[in-house]
DNA sequence: CTTATAAGTTTAATAATATTAAACTATTAT
DNA sequence: ATAATAGTTTAATATTATTAAACTTATAAG
């Protein structure tokens, strides 16, 4: 199904981001890590350096990471980043309502990815940090939010594998799943409750696109007991997120004639 | 010697840089491009979307780039941005004082890199845009200033392979290029007289870091006939050249501490 | 509306490749 | 000076990626 030394390739480029790379990581360090035989694992470096993905400092001979990554980035700030940019106030503005943590996610095919995100202000902190996963969008109001208006094929796609359990309130059962998207069509809004991680309760919202496809979500993270103990949080919560939804929604509108295509 | 698929893999990354993807790119325009049976293209874009380093618009078919890509920019900006951005008003200063393309250089284990370049202003325009190479060292200023003053076991290393010849010019003689580094060290700066494209002249100095090692180097390529036609124009992109060197060194004194790393 | 065409996906056999272990080299530490 | 550790190279083999063909889906033409 899937090839194996690419799959190997990118969870090496992958250590150098999660680890900090920037004096270099050794081939003893990458096979510890990733369980590689240091002769495959040196054909592999060898390759990907010889592409300029990563290089070999020729004293040390630790690996780097090569600078023609940083176009990659470059590239697709033009894209993606006057978007994010555009959002970045209105997260703000919920944050400062309500001092929790907030996200904006969007999609990447069947992945559900977060473009940006909030950290609590609150000494009792609800975190899930940056996502990027398969099989998530049944489980989070992010998820929730763009999977209720997306089209029945793309839900289909997003949903064809067996719906993964993460609590004990996660929804596993598909009936049970497209009762709970009709009923966030129906209210406008999704919520999350225990049903990713224990404990947080989140509030979602989709944003639509020129084309009135769902094309991301924002999302507003906070400790449940707040939102059993004080009713009227849920509500200052909720009022804040839909705001800010509406008026990042507005992108599209201002900068997009209708038929562009937009790339998250 | 280097592993296939990861090599047809960055192929594939490699076209989504050098194209507008912004719209995406079909698995056919994949396979024409780069030559692949798109059978095996789909297993391999199977894996890399996987992966996060690209993804599949659900409705189009298309690829496009995986936000995971943009992190890289974000890591390696800390390393190398703070030095090219402090390098950048000396290289203005040169094209502001002659017009004529300016490159900011360093290498990556034994390949030749630009890190930032300026384009001539003039209507006769000399350019040979950003490079990424191994095996051009000895046949450009850039090069030529680093290899001076590197190790003869670094230099050693990035002269293994047979010195390409590029022009008619270009010296691919081990011992002619021995003899040509000496005279760099003499003199303080390099120069590349059409061998690596013909008609252009290119100054070179270079930038030392704060343990004295050929860190970087800085080049200003004009027309070879503007060199031979008047005298005082070579003078002239000299002493700019070496000013800015000079200058851009003295980063290294600033920011660093004796011993440090520094990644480029 | 039906058929044709083109693009994408899946499969299973086979050709080709990546992996392995072992030998070798170079570097660092004792 | 010797040992130990890390990195590199090699060539045989076991595994994997590739291929062609069948299949599916989407789009275009009749």
């Amino acid at each position: 199904m899937s090839v194996k030394s690419i799959s190997k390739t990118m969870d090496t480029l992958d250590y150098f981001l999660e680890s900090d790379s920037s004096k270099g990581i050794s081939l003893k360090e990458i096979c510890d890590h990733l369980g590689f035989k240091k002769s495959a694992a040196h054909h592999m470096l060898a390759t990907i350096c010889d592409k300029g993905y990563l290089y070999q400092d020729l004293k040390s001979k630790k690996y780097f990471l090569g600078s023609k990554l940083k176009k990659f980035g470059e590239v697709i700030d033009l894209n993606a980043n006057s978007f994010i940019n555009f959002a970045d106030p209105f997260l703000k503005k919920i944050n400062d309502a309500t001092g929790e943590a907030v996200h904006l996610a969007s999609f990447e095919g069947t992945k559900l990815i977060t473009l940006s995100m909030l950290e609590s202000t609150h000494p009792v902190r609800v975190d899930h940090g940056f996502l990027n996963k398969d099989n998530a969008f049944h489980a989070t109001a992010s998820g929730k939010a763009m999977l209720a208006y997306m089209s029945d094929a793309s839900q289909k796609k997003i949903l064809k594998n067996k719906l993964e359990k993460f609590t004990s309130f996660t929804i596993t059962n598909a009936k049970q799943l497209s009762e709970e998207l009709k009923k966030i069509k129906k209210n406008g809004f999704s919520t999350d409750d225990e049903e990713f991680q224990p404990g947080v309760f989140c509030v979602g919202y989709p944003i639509f696109d020129n084309e009135n496809k769902p094309f991301a979500s924002i999302s507003c993270s906070s400790p449940k007991f707040k939102i059993t103990s004080d009713k009227r949080y849920l509500d200052k919560i909720k009022n804040s997120v839909k705001f800010s939804a509406l008026e990042i929604g507005k992108y599209f509108k201002k900068t997009r004639k209708k038929g562009d295509k937009h790339a998250a």
